[in-house]
DNA sequence: CATGAATGAGCCTTCATTCAT
DNA sequence: CATGAATGAAGGCTCATTCAT
């Protein structure tokens, strides 16, 4: 054993790098070897064919991915306020697709899913879970129905994942941007809670 | 002449469909021609090559395309209110991607652009054009500053992409969704009015 | 047009030679087109896959190509004894398999037929009609009973496609041997009529 | 060690029905090792390479390792009559065939020799030893030219193995099948033999 | 304008073999 | 004796593009 368990784990660390700058279909396995400085048998030791790579690294780009704290049920002592709490969100969000190349990525899997039925099964599944527990959690802070949190969350969603693809446009910083979407979030229900 | 001047039109609209359906790496020049009843030669007569053909697919399902309106300068005045108008933008953007497989190829060209630096140039453009186009319109409506204009319609603008790819997702119709969109939208502006 | 209708034609020769030479699977693509001059792609063009000339070429080489004789109903109005038209048969059969590496391809299809359904399904089918043809012609000249033509065409088969195993351990003549197998299936007859 | 001296057995013993089921070249070193359960290495240990296990395979389905009584000298005083003697040899043939795969080994066998020397010699000496010792014992029980036992001991053995790749096609069991080439291989040296 | 046979670089994958442990 | 990660040459196949007609 040369690099005990590293192999694989190289291999999809230069995978990685390589489908988000050219894509799944454009980068070759070739290259993906040449990178990660092993043969190509060895590839095919680890990944039954590309394609199974393909589909690793689009599950770990999904948006359900990029915020565990829906996830954690005691995360909310935390964070006592609404407004707080979706700060905290949208900074795990956005750092999460800032890494590792993972915006990229995560546009190259919304551009896969039409031809891999696996991956848009997925990611129908993550994208759902992702908007009733986002509503699900607004709720808990604050008396609004379940379609205006859904909404909400559902806005306050879209807007994050906008960013990536017009931060190149516009001259917010992250930081700044995500106050301003949380606001407009926070004005809209705090109009719609019922008295 | 089979079909006089029809020729271009008719591998333009096969192609249209298979790159949607297949991504743009995957549809090949052979199914093309095969699917539009015309011999490979031909397809080189009226494109240099697949990739100019992209492009040209790529470039119309740029969201400024999706916005017609916002190009009319006279248009504002069939829209008294800034919620009339935002709800005629909203659907001429949905009823635009909701045709001929725009939806799918807006997000097959979001995957292109990081290797194609002509389609990242003129997206960004649009892009840029159209948040700042969208935003110069609001103030015409409401007394706001620009940046809350700016942030306003992109949050507008976000909502109603991502409409296209959480719709299977949820159970809101377009209409309905769009007005709750236009409302967390209003409700923003109102509170962030100057007085 | 370069070759008019003689591309295709090529290839199947020269593959024919190779797949003799080499077996099915050890002659490869490469070899192929290389010999046959043409670029791989164009054997792409003739092919959907390298299986597909295999069957091609296995179906070619079945025995019941080797005795058309046995189709044609008034060919036996040529020969007036049974012995003669067994003499010719063989004679039929021998220099079939004697032509453009039939023999070789024969036994390579014998050994491909376990791993192509295709193949085996064909080479039962065109056995089972040899057999039974074969018996039903017997039958024509002399008579016994069919189960008795169909041991004696059996036999009379068998000792034919041995010879093409075993001619290079043994000194006798296609000639030499085709008479003496067919003295023993007359002697068999003989003794088998019913008087 | 936990199978003393077994695991050359076990490899020999799953491979030879991995050949004999995909074909020498599509049964792979992986799948052999697999169904053995041993490791890669292991194999390399026992054979120098895959080609030398195929030919140890393919050497013992030779057709001479099927009829061992016609080593034996003193075999024929069990056998009085040429009939009884060419039916025990006839059920060796066909049982020796009949076990593990042998059968379709052979046909591999056959196709296998045009690329690999030291088959093609082996299978034409055993083929001629076979041959010859089988004429020298019909000589011994009645009186005809070696001639005449060579080729009647020819379609015998012609026919029975011919009988493995027509069986499907045909109704006949073994035993009565062999009892009829039996037969007509008798009448036709009775009517041979020299008065 | 239109054709379609021909091209060949390049892709994904397989598999016999080696070697450090 | 035994292991199994690593190798890399070689195989089958695809597909954008060209060009003579």
């Amino acid at each position: 054993m040369k690099n005990p368990g590293k192999t694989r784990e190289r291999i999809v660390r230069v995978a990685t790098e390589l489908f988000a700058n050219k894509g799944f279909d454009r980068a070759t396995v070739d290259e993906i070897v040449a990178k990660a400085g092993v043969a190509k048998g060895t590839f095919y030791l680890y990944f039954r064919s590309k394609e199974d790579l393909i589909k690793e690294i689009a599950f770990d780009v999904m948006p359900i991915m990029a915020m565990p704290s829906l996830q954690d049920p005691y995360i909310t002592v935390n964070y006592p306020t609404l407004e707080s709490y979706l700060i905290h969100l949208g900074k795990e969000f956005l750092s999460f697709y800032s890494k590792g190349y993972r915006a990229e990525l995560f546009f190259h899997m919304l551009s896969l899913r039409r031809r891999m039925p696996a991956v848009d099964e997925i990611y129908k599944q993550a994208c759902s879970e992702l908007l009733r527990e986002g509503a699900r959690r607004i709720s808990a802070y604050i008396k609004v129905s379940f379609e205006d949190a859904l909404i909400s969350f559902q806005i306050f969603l879209a807007s994050l994942i906008h960013y990536f693809h017009a931060r190149e446009c516009l001259d917010f910083s992250e930081e700044y941007f995500l106050k301003r979407v949380v606001r407009v979030v926070l004005h809209h229900l705090k109009l719609s809670v019922s008295v």
